[in-house]
DNA sequence: ATCCCCTTGTTAATCGTTTAACATGGTGCA
DNA sequence: TGCACCATGTTAAACGATTAACAAGGGGAT
């Protein structure tokens, strides 16, 4: 226990200054070796393991260290296949800078709090020791963002609306793709499960969706856009992007008198939930109802999804140089999706 | 651009001192509201968000962060299974109490190089600013675990030789359940793959156990000690713990003429690669050759793996609260396991 | 012998906060 | 009236480092 060993501890031990014990740690070339090693031996005997983190950082105004934020929370993020390939390619951008990743949670920010609430709710937002960080899928208002950005940090998001840097799909077109190829099918019923903070399972008004996370209601937008005149198309929230809330999304879909012939998810995640639901209730996936979900993780393979495919990880990769090497990567990208068609969707069933 | 705005120049624009500006955003009850919400719209004017984090950390001491770094290194983590897992209850615990996780990579550390050197390459380690750290799965003497011990930081490991707060299973016994299944079953040919950081596919001679991660060598151990005196064991590289590495060890275990009756791997990754091998080489698991695993993650399930049950989320969960709550939590812990069988194992073939 | 430059070390300012300890004026109470 | 106490601000000392700018001494070239 006692008193904490510093650099000035080391330096008194040593009887030399406070630069020199730092050069020893920081910059070899600024000393002779012999002082260096001197310096080192008296540190090393004392347990002194190098300069404090913190003090480091405040003085040099580095972290090393990127923040990336959640929408789903924290806890959740780890079953989440999209977000797995986004922090894959996030880690493989930061392991050869030795720049850290620092996963922040923050409490939900619910109505009617007051400003001393929402930012004591956003405390590990405030708090995090970092040199910018990575936001994907918030809407721009989102409390968390506006923190985010409100610290005069880099900040890289993936909304095309949102000032600054950011990595982005087209949305849209990618929902036009989706829609382009149920129309060829000949589907005119069709159902939208889309991920949302609201209860799974339940209808969203259309006065509701502009409440819905941006990239949502993009691909929304593309489907109805690339669905001929006479098509009908009905939303529903999938919760959390988790299989639990896709079967209840589905569920209710399923279960409806005029079961849509299409439905399109959000997520491959969550279309494999509506394939499970609906081949449990006996419904030939592909010919008697078709799914298509969105990402094309390993899962939607397996799964025999189409889907459109989006380079995940190489948006966590785009994403994490646009914070270490501002200078040498473009601020904003956008990038390439492709259909991918499997055997979950087929030609409309007559009925 | 300009200059930077900061407590002091939010005090000095609103005329009070910077102790009541701190208090404005620390402590509402130490100041008359009126003066609080007068200095908040001042800051709100020059654009100050709050208390910079680096300086906030320095000089209370706390980071509101804990570190966690990885065996197989950062960009693998987010594919294996059990990490997740792992990960999911450190943020469980954690997203209560508003702390974030600090993923920390590290290089490689190579033999032969010099102090300096090795520092550099454990740059990472040392300038994460966190309270605390977790290190699952290391050896007692890793460097980058060696170095998260000298920063004096509290650290939580899963090594029962190591000093300090760990959070454990009992590898050597989970080994003999696994033993006395496979004996049971008659197998005296066995395989064990071992994830490690050496070639996958090679053999792994005895002088170089010592070598292993110690969790593998402790499971080994208790196969070992559970099969009968006249079987033999052979030890082969897993690699890094990947699809891809359990493969070349299965493909090289399986060609060999003395094919073994059973292989037991270190992590159900590594026997579902297994599995995938044996079959596409149109052996019947669980009848020409008997596989198991261990950790029972999803995964596990799904291919029907006989394998070994570890709390891993739980693991997870406990770590962070000996970090966060270290009063109220048991300095060691010893978590159960439970063999889970499944169809991968069966009656060891007559030759 | 002179000048210049390089190497190696020191001085001291600064990074942006938090918080114990102290002042000050007003209230409640005897 | 006097005294204790409370609420509300201020003063000023850390927290632990980095790094320009400077100083001193030693060669090497001319």
């Amino acid at each position: 226990m006692g008193v904490r060993v510093t650099l000035r501890s080391v330096a008194e031990a040593a009887g030399v200054s406070t630069a020199a014990v730092s050069y020893a740690f920081n910059r070899p070339d600024r000393l002779s070796s012999e002082m260096r090693s001197r310096i080192l031996a008296v540190a090393r005997e004392l347990g002194y393991s190098g300069p404090d983190a913190a003090a480091r950082s405040l003085r040099t105004g580095r972290a090393n260290a990127i923040g990336v934020i959640f929408t789903t929370g924290l806890t959740y993020a780890f079953r989440d296949p999209y977000v797995l390939a986004l922090l894959g390619g996030l880690a493989e951008a930061l392991a050869h800078s030795r720049t850290s990743l620092v996963l922040i949670p923050f409490a939900p920010v619910v109505a009617g709090l007051s400003d001393a609430e929402v930012r004591e709710s956003l405390d590990a937002v405030h708090r995090a020791v970092i040199d910018g960080a990575v936001a994907d899928g918030f809407t721009d208002d989102h409390p968390a963002v506006r923190a985010l950005s409100e610290r005069s940090l880099p900040l890289v998001r993936s909304s095309e609306t949102a000032a600054g840097r950011c990595v982005l799909i087209d949305d849209r077109q990618a929902g036009r793709k989706i829609g382009r190829h149920l129309a060829d099918l000949g589907h005119r019923e069709v159902a939208v499960v889309l991920s949302s903070p609201r209860e799974p399972g339940c209808a969203v008004p259309p006065a509701d969706e502009a409440a819905l996370y941006p990239y949502s209601r993009h691909r929304l937008a593309g489907i109805r856009e690339a669905l001929p005149a006479g098509a009908r198309v009905r939303v529903v929230s999938g919760g959390n992007n988790a299989d639990a809330t896709g079967r209840l999304a589905a569920t209710s879909l399923l279960a409806a008198p005029d079961r849509p012939t299409a439905i399109a998810a959000d997520s491959d995640v969550l279309a494999a939930a509506v394939v499970e639901v609906a081949t449990v209730q006996g419904l030939r996936v592909g010919h008697d109802v078709s799914v298509t979900g969105f990402d094309d993780v390993p899962l939607a393979a397996s799964t025999g999804l189409t889907t459109v495919r989006q380079p995940i990880h190489e948006k966590g990769r785009l994403m994490a140089r646009m914070l270490l090497d501002p200078d040498n990567t473009p601020s904003r990208l956008t990038l390439p999706t492709e259909l991918v068609v499997r055997s979950s969707t087929g030609p409309a069933p007559n009925r």
